[in-house]
DNA sequence: TGACAATATTCGTTATAACATATATTGTAA
DNA sequence: TTACAATATATGTTATAACGAATATTGTCA
């Protein structure tokens, strides 16, 4: 196989369970805060994928951006972002039009009935992260985020 | 609203940012890491889910689970378990069998050829967790895995 | 120009997830 | 025993995700 051999002269490693429990412990508490989104968001008829795509349009502001900007800034990758944004069209969240300079790409930007809504919702997401995480010191918080941030950052 | 309200004297709150951050960055590492576990199992044609009631199944031991024992223990919430395991068992990798002492309840068991198939795939997950993760030191792993434990226990 | 690769988005199809509700079995109490 | 709540799993249905291939447009180079 193409297993990368350990380094010569170190035993099959207590790491092996450290990374492991790193993978569990990440998907663990990430299902468990998402799934307080999805509670939350659950009145307003929007997916935690819907509401993301939203913020990232309020993000981007009225040039709006194109469907592979927005899955390059997804949390999640999603490989079919049309269908993703026909649904949030059809609820008058955001609008697309073809570029004129390139005929290819469709520029989407959010409606300001989506952002009344992202406003409306502001103060609760707040909130639910404070009651899901305020019990985490502020330099915990840092902690944790930059640990996340490296944890991404994989050499291969 | 029931919002809570911030402590007199104090502004908006830097916390505020960086509990979103920690939100953001833990569902970004997630899904990359989630990814790489996926594209490593397709071949063999389990999904992670998959995967996982399978890992799950082997720590549990020939006596099986029932369908809740397996929804507890999963890492994601899944509702309706019947159809994950109906779609695990159409390719035998697990069996099931009604308790006979109480009717209700399914036992499901992991066979043989699961288990000699997770005997295979093993090294390569393990690998695959060190490729991602191995950058970080012995510590920051041991950190990043209590804080995301920490983080789970909401008071709330 | 014409052929072709590259890019951006869309579509057809199948698999899986989510939601509400139904069925079967057991335990409990009148 | 009968009625009823509780538990465990299953089913019907709809929505969303995943995968592969198709279409349209643009850029590049012989």
């Amino acid at each position: 196989m193409s297993r990368t051999p350990p380094k010569p002269g170190k035993h099959a490693s207590p790491r092996q369970g450290t990374e492991d429990a790193v993978f569990l412990n990440l998907l663990r508490t990430a299902d468990t805060l998402l799934r307080g989104v999805d509670e939350l968001l659950k009145p307003s008829g929007l997916s935690s994928t819907q509401y993301n795509v939203l913020r990232i349009l309020r993000g981007a502001g009225p040039g709006g951006l194109t469907c592979g900007e927005i899955a390059e800034r997804m949390l999640t990758r999603d490989p079919d972002v049309t269908r993703l944004l026909d649904r949030i069209e059809s609820r008058g969240f955001i609008s697309r039009r073809r570029d004129n300079n390139d005929r290819r790409v469709v520029r989407t930007s959010i409606t300001t009935a989506a952002l009344d809504l992202l406003k409306e919702l502001d103060p609760s997401v707040n909130d639910l992260h404070h009651r899901q995480l305020g019990h985490l010191g502020e330099n915990q918080l840092k902690d944790l985020s930059a640990l996340l941030k490296l944890a991404r950052r994989a050499p291969g």
